[in-house]
DNA sequence: GTGAAAGCGCTAACAC
DNA sequence: GTGTTAGCGCTTTCAC
């Protein structure tokens, strides 16, 4: 039986008392506040300790005009990639002392929310979508962007670098010898572009025609690609996928369809979300690394949040190929 | 370009004063106490209304001695179901007007770390997966597990009816007519043993041979127990899996081992998780209720918050199946 | 280096 | 019904 800890009734008063030193010097103490003897400052900490002291979150934001609460909105929890983002910022955060409290519904009236709550700062995972929403929030206060480069809009923020990330998918199929090599795109957004943007740049370094399909960051999207690049006479022996999720459509679709991956189509997508490592899937793609990136923005963050001043900082990230089967290669 | 409220300065003290009312009226009014004068009420609204005036959380926290921040604990966002939960449980509880704030490493320590915060109430959500952790918890401040009958713990609970769901699931594909019917089992949870022990007897019932294979609750788990199933030679007609991530793993398996669904082997799973929707899954399964596992989940939390003497409650909603292609029923 | 005193913005008796 | 008076538990000048 785990032994959680009651709440304590204890105040900084009780510590102060019990140790014999006034309350300031208590608070000094236990903040780690310079202009503290260090025998006076270990003995009161020692006595907390005993008392079980744990300080009271309240009292502390409305004395001091700032908590450590973090809001962190994510778009889609229901995208593995997010969800991975939104539970590695949870952790770090932590780790870092603040509290992330969890909107996952990327609304305007929850980000209001947030901001009535008097949070110190805000991670947003890939929402808002709209870039005036974005900028607006920003400058309430300390904000920090995951997913998106938003250097333009004097934003703060941690991205992957997408042009890489296709660069490093087409090449390798390329590489392997393939030469019809389609695209299912992830939509409008910017990242999806640019994904979408260096493949038929890379096709055409090589001489090779780019073969593109407008798609969404969805299975669907991938399986009705699918069917469109296998349905045309000129069938493609190789997909690249914006994302696993449409890698995930177009695989299921190929099997239905008879297609053999990766003999007859080589199948590579983008993000690792944790299906893709799977036995059964065994996906190639392109890994968006979640723990620097995070890593990263919680380190923006708190820069910030200790120095309104600090120079805007837009983090870029390269990510890495990660062969597995269903691109053919020797693994 | 949406307006976000600036972090106004505006104190209860600055409606009051503009009001022509004390503080304590207006605190009243604000948070419809009763004895305010309705038109004394109204006014006072207008007046907050009209400078902006938003509560300072902190202070209220710290003068009422309770806060309205719930604690949402997810075992692994990573399972969709889960982080369906966990997406309906912050719009629930934010319509409630309580904050959601969310941890994702649902151990001990993270547990703590709200406790300390003084969080109103728990909602759990697959975790701690230790009973004894639960109880203790449970024993500290209002709290809710949302994916167990906890009854015999007395802890309150939400969950869903495993045994009718296994059972709904087994008939009916006996009822398509299969009789050779194997399950994969999603570990040694309670959940997932009823499961198994509802198929077994369901498919005693009708005088058919079970035909169970230990799994887990995710994709590799239906991959490599497929690959155990159709290894034999008496090979099953119908998979029926404890969730929809092992018969994720079974469908992307089937096709790898060239087997058609659902003409040769028919799939169903459990949850319903959005991509058990998708077009190239389209997935038969038996589906949580989400919505009204949340909505009961949250009803019961209020209810204690508000009334620390309430019976405790131990809610089972009922699945449904949904049949869409995979099990080769007219859809 | 330490303590006293004055709040932070609100709620909650208690009077009127 | 409404206002007055104390705090809630902590931080933060400002003296010493």
């Amino acid at each position: 039986m785990k032994d959680f800890p009651a709440r304590t009734g204890i105040t900084l008063e009780d510590v102060a008392k019990a140790a014999g030193v006034s309350r300031s010097q208590a608070s000094r103490a236990l903040r780690n506040d310079p202009g503290v003897k260090d025998d006076t400052k270990a003995h009161i900490l020692a006595t907390a300790a005993d008392l079980n002291y744990t300080p009271n979150l309240a009292a502390q934001t409305l004395a001091s005009r700032q908590s450590r609460s973090i809001g962190l909105v994510v778009g889609d929890v229901l995208n593995p990639y997010e969800a991975m983002l939104a539970r590695e910022c949870d952790r770090t955060l932590r780790d870092a002392g603040y509290f992330a409290m969890l909107a996952v519904s990327g609304t305007t009236s929850t980000i209001r929310a947030f901001i009535d709550q008097r949070i110190a700062g805000l991670v947003l995972i890939g929402a808002p979508a709209e870039r005036d929403e974005i900028v607006a929030v920003s400058k309430l206060l300390p904000t920090v962007y995951i997913g998106r480069d938003l250097k333009s809009e004097k934003v703060e923020s941690i991205s992957s670098d997408d042009a890489l990330g296709a660069r490093l998918a087409t090449e390798f199929l390329l590489k392997l010898g393939h030469r019809d090599i389609a695209h299912i795109t992830g939509g409008p957004g910017a990242g999806a572009q640019r994904r979408a943007d260096t493949y038929r740049k890379v096709m055409q370094e090589h001489g090779v025609k780019p073969n593109i399909v407008e798609g969404r960051y969805n299975v669907d999207a991938g399986s009705t690609a699918t069917d469109t690049l296998m349905a045309r006479k000129d069938r493609p022996t190789a997909i690249f996928a914006a994302n696993d999720l449409i890698a995930l459509g177009a695989i299921s679709r190929l099997a239905w369809h008879g297609f053999r991956v990766p003999d007859e189509v080589a199948v590579v997508g983008f993000d690792d979300i944790p299906m893709a490592a799977s036995e059964p899937i065994s996906l190639t793609t392109v890994r968006q690394k979640v723990p620097e990136m995070v890593a990263a923005a919680v380190e923006t963050l708190t820069t910030r949040l200790n120095d309104q001043a600090a120079p805007i900082r837009n983090i870029v990230i390269a990510p890495e190929l990660i062969t597995r089967r269903s691109s053919g290669a020797e693994v």
